[in-house]
DNA sequence: CAGAATCCTAATAGATACTG
DNA sequence: CAGTATCTATTAGGATTCTG
């Protein structure tokens, strides 16, 4: 088996068809880039190409296995780019292919909204847990 | 037990602590909008309050158990309002919050370019699944 | 070095049934 | 109507072992 991401399958709005499939891509694409190591690879090949185990000890506590499909995940949807040189000790370069800059736009958009917002958002889940456990009276 | 949630908690770039709050952030975010249901009723919602049975009527094939959670998550976080109107059947309404909807804004422009780079992304699936069964040569 | 294969556990989605 | 509780099936993720 080569997949082993998701593949959401969300059913969007039924009025509209063309709908429903964006819907479709956004969520498959969101829930890629929201699993538990995507954006932080995507972050960190931005800074420049890397070799596996480079990624594996900067990210520190990632299994080779996740890392593995991580990347391959990436590079099935044409965000990164794998160079195998030859060598005595094998060498596998990962990259960010153009698209995968491209990404990286619309991504850091979000991630700066996130940043900026996060203090927000920690109220918000203070007073929700605060005043959950009774009700609302 | 209330949360439900992830919580990721990845680590990032260990050489600057203050990044590794803001990766946690959004990741954590990513996770949660990126998860099977959210995207959709913040989308739902976005054109409108909405009731439980209405959204979950809309959606269709989303268990009551999915949408109860998703909007709990919601509404902790901050994005979705909920208003109980106490009456002769329960009434209670959904809608976004002024930071729900500001979230809108990053969210669609990530959206917009998924939607407008779709095709490139499923021709980067075509080609890397029809050669990878044997290897690169 | 760069992985693949295998095994195992914990979390999650969904179906079903029940409640205020 | 608007949920919660419970149970089961599926999945993601990690540890370990092995290989080119």
């Amino acid at each position: 088996m080569r997949s082993g991401h998701h593949d959401v399958t969300i059913e969007c709005d039924r009025s509209s068809p063309k709908d429903l499939a964006a819907c479709q891509s956004i969520s498959n694409l969101l829930s890629r880039v929201g699993d538990k190591w995507t954006m932080l690879v995507i972050r960190l090949l931005g800074t420049g190409p890397r070799r596996f185990n480079a990624l594996k000890r900067e990210i520190g506590d990632i299994s080779q296995k996740m890392l593995a499909s991580t990347l391959r995940n990436l590079e099935r949807d044409g965000f990164v780019s794998r160079v195998v040189t030859p060598s005595a000790p094998p060498q596998v370069e990962y990259s960010l292919t153009p698209l995968g800059r491209e990404l990286q736009a619309p991504i850091g958009a979000l991630a700066q909204w996130t940043v900026e917002n996060a203090g927000r958002i920690d109220a918000a889940r203070r007073t929700y847990d605060a005043g959950s456990p009774r009700r609302a009276a």
